[in-house]
DNA sequence: CGTCTATTTGAATGTACTCAAAAGCGGTGG
DNA sequence: CCACCGCTTTTGAGTACATTCAAATAGACG
């Protein structure tokens, strides 16, 4: 159950039997069916949120009621809404299931603990905060710099294990476009991407 | 000299007089005219930026050598080119001042060495990522949802004294337009602005 | 099988872009 | 101090790209 997550933190600092134990302790499993929301827009964010199985995306909804897609997560990832987790206000975004997923789940107060009891956690959600951070920088660069057929082959090239689990639209409202562009810009690809 | 710096770091933690003596010890003043580099792309980043007097941009450079503007930053924020500063390989961003400025500097193993001797700064530079992971997430959301005059909007509203110290040519880069159609969209909001 | 949603395709529209030119503004050197 | 130069900002005209609206087709799920 808890290989993944402790694979994905080994990545960065190194924990001794004993404090892999303590973390354990303090997660909590979930599972979601399609569909259903891990964090809907007007609550509190209270988990820190590691994908062991399936697929989420976290979004927000705008005055004319438009999804816009902030991140998808599959298996390695953690998503959650940072802002709300971190103010603990009420969140902007809301996560819900693009597939059947299983997720670990880490509380507020479980993770100020491991902050105190064992302070190398300190430095991992740094670091995966602060990658984040730049995979958001690049995203704005990008949007901002290449035009949507362009944002569309980047996407295929970073995420292509997403692309083929990912139904078109939701892709088209991450990219920041509508469903009928992307089809297009995809008619248009394969047409010239056989040669490509 | 520091008391700035001091003052932003005590809004997150509290410092013993001791741990601020040896946080001083550890920066480096430094002054730049403007348009001077702080970065330039292709330097691997080695510092983190405190913005004691002054503004800077930090802005990347497509293909068609057009500028994209990432972040500003002014008194009291912070800038550095994050993904180069992290991962110590050559920077993809381009930083300058916009303006004369003086900038307080810590170079990245001062920053390991004060993670060790003082751990509370692992959780200062944790919050100053995940702030700037939050604005830079609203600011994908904003963009996505928005049309280039509700973002101008916005920006004023977020950051009214920038606005009036940043050439538009500037903003346009940042909000993503260009320079013309920035011209034309205050022109009407000026127009309909009077009355709102 | 039927319903609901996703995807494709077409036509008309609109927003922001490019290119071009003029006006405004600031700084520099004679 | 003023004239000039370079850069920013404004304005205009034509263009390109993505959007909206609409309709047809394809797929998924009960």
């Amino acid at each position: 159950m808890y290989e993944l997550i402790l694979k994905n933190i080994s990545r960065f600092i190194k924990l001794t039997a004993e404090e892999k134990n303590y973390f354990i302790s303090l997660l909590k499993v979930k599972k979601l069916r399609k569909k259903q929301y891990l964090v809907q827009e007007g609550d509190v964010a209270r988990f820190e949120h590691f994908v062991n199985k399936g697929c989420l995306r976290a979004y927000s909804i705008d005055e004319k009621g438009q999804e816009h897609i902030v991140q998808f997560a599959i298996e390695d990832w953690w998503i959650s809404d940072m802002y709300s987790f971190l103010t603990q206000t009420p969140a902007r975004l809301s996560i819900d299931a693009l597939e059947d997923s299983e997720l670990i789940c880490i509380d507020s107060p479980s993770i100020e603990d491991l902050f105190i009891k064992v302070p190398k956690f300190e430095r991992f959600f740094r670091l995966l905060i602060k990658n984040g951070f730049i995979a958001t920088q690049r995203r704005i660069i990008e949007s901002m710099s290449l035009p949507a057929d362009a944002r569309y082959c980047k996407f295929i090239e970073n995420y292509p294990l997403m692309e083929q689990r990912l139904p078109l639209k939701q892709i088209a409202s991450y990219l920041g476009i509508t469903p009928e562009s992307l089809s297009r810009i995809r008619s248009q690809y394969i047409k010239k991407g056989k040669s490509v």
